[in-house]
DNA sequence: AATAGCTAATGGTCAGACCATCAGCAAATA
DNA sequence: TATTTGCTGATGGTCTGACCATTAGCTATT
């Protein structure tokens, strides 16, 4: 039939392109993506349910949940049982997108934990000059609550947690906040198991109050750098406890 | 039966703690996430097929399926019809991030340059008392790039990023790494589309490369503090020209 | 030796069902 | 009347089983 079959003509390959592949639930995906770009769906807003989503788009209940999800993780919605699946009020996908990192990162103990150290001293310094009235009022009433619970080692430490947490919430930057939330929270199970037993409570309390005194005297006083040198102070000190522990 | 049930102690609601409600598709994905963290699943790697993993865990096919999407969406994973589920060689996790481009308010580009400033100066300081003699030797041919490259405007911001994602490496720390590493990224992606046009570039450039140089002079002096500070002020240096353009 | 065709494996999709949770309302209670 | 309790429907979360489209790898044909 033909002189030479063996090689295809190379043009062919340069004159096709792959045909457009798309997924149903990418297709779903882009979809709402631009219904919330062209603001007809709004922050806040409530989607129709599923069932009724999956008529709508005429696909199956599993690829719809699949785009759902692919949103939620992305911080753009957020599915509540019984009541419904919402727009996300602030498109938080930034936040989830540094959340993603720590996870998928192998998470040593000692990057963590001078992760923290970095970042609990930077939001002390900023947040010196920038916390409101209230923010120092509930500072305060945090470390009031860590007087109070002296004898009782679990509520203490509690207190503790929301008194960083406080801090970082008075820099008004939402990024840095959950950046020390998320390490917090990778370092926590850590923490609590390898600090289970309260051997020296008492005399790990009595200096965590008075470190935690200095960090909100030097926070009042608008004095940045003070604020900044305290935290460290106050995060070596603890972190030194809790290595003598383990080593 | 009781005198007075119309206030509910305050006391209980301080003991009691929400319970911890995980999903199952969640549980899944942080299982993964583990997995890849410590390397027992390498890039490249195939998974399992879904039928089988869904044995393994204990689950449906669709939660199994919602948490490999969305493993999928972030980059980390990959599925091939007929072939399998493949864990991605980049870790360019945020690549598809990205993809949507989401509106960054004005709030949410101050935090990040906020957070990516506090980081780089950090990193600096760090990468001063850490970094190997390859690491010096790497932040140098990079500075060396940018000189070489003053007026190839594209070639010269390669170059600058280098500089900075190798000064991150030099710290030793991967978490520290990645977390500017999506910091900048996220930024460049608003930078780029917002200053297209260089127009200060002559003269930007020849500031940018002293100021590198003094960063890098700090660094090989071991100089910690000194190298904090000449970071702090290129960063503020730089984006006070982007503010500029902006405002 | 190269090609075409067959088969099994695999991800993608769909449909229907059940469960746990939540809002809202009605009945019971003080 | 005001509060609590219990019911009910709606909704997201999960499971199961099935079918389809695509792919790799093998086999038979040319």
């Amino acid at each position: 039939m033909r002189g030479a079959p063996k090689k295809v003509s190379p043009m062919v390959g340069q004159a096709m392109r792959p045909v457009h592949r798309t997924s149903v639930s990418d297709e779903i995906v882009a979809q709402l993506t631009d219904l919330i770009a062209r603001n007809v769906l709004k922050p806040g807003d409530r989607l129709p349910p599923e069932r009724e989503l999956c008529k709508s788009f005429g696909v199956g209940r599993s690829s719809l949940r699949e785009a759902l999800r692919s949103l939620a993780v992305m911080g753009v919605l957020d599915g509540r049982v019984g009541e419904g699946t919402f727009v996300c009020d602030n498109s938080q996908y930034l936040e989830k997108a540094l959340q993603w990192g720590f996870a998928l990162d192998g998470k040593k103990i000692q990057d963590l934990a001078e992760t923290r150290m970095m970042l609990e001293s930077q939001n002390a310094q900023l947040a010196a000059g920038r916390a409101t009235s209230e923010d120092l009022g509930a500072i305060t009433a945090a470390l009031e609550g860590m007087k109070r619970a002296l004898d009782i080692w679990e509520r203490f430490l509690e207190c503790d947690l929301q008194f960083h947490l406080l801090v970082a919430r008075a820099t008004h930057n939402s990024l840095l906040y959950n950046l020390l939330e998320t390490t917090r929270s990778h370092l926590q199970a850590w923490i609590e198991g390898s600090l289970s037993e309260p051997t020296l409570a008492g005399h790990r309390a009595e200096l965590s109050l008075d470190e935690h005194d200095r960090i909100l005297i030097a926070l009042k006083a608008r004095d940045a750098d003070g604020a900044r040198r305290a935290m460290g102070d106050h995060i070596r000190s603890s972190s030194e406890d809790l290595q003598g522990q383990v080593s």
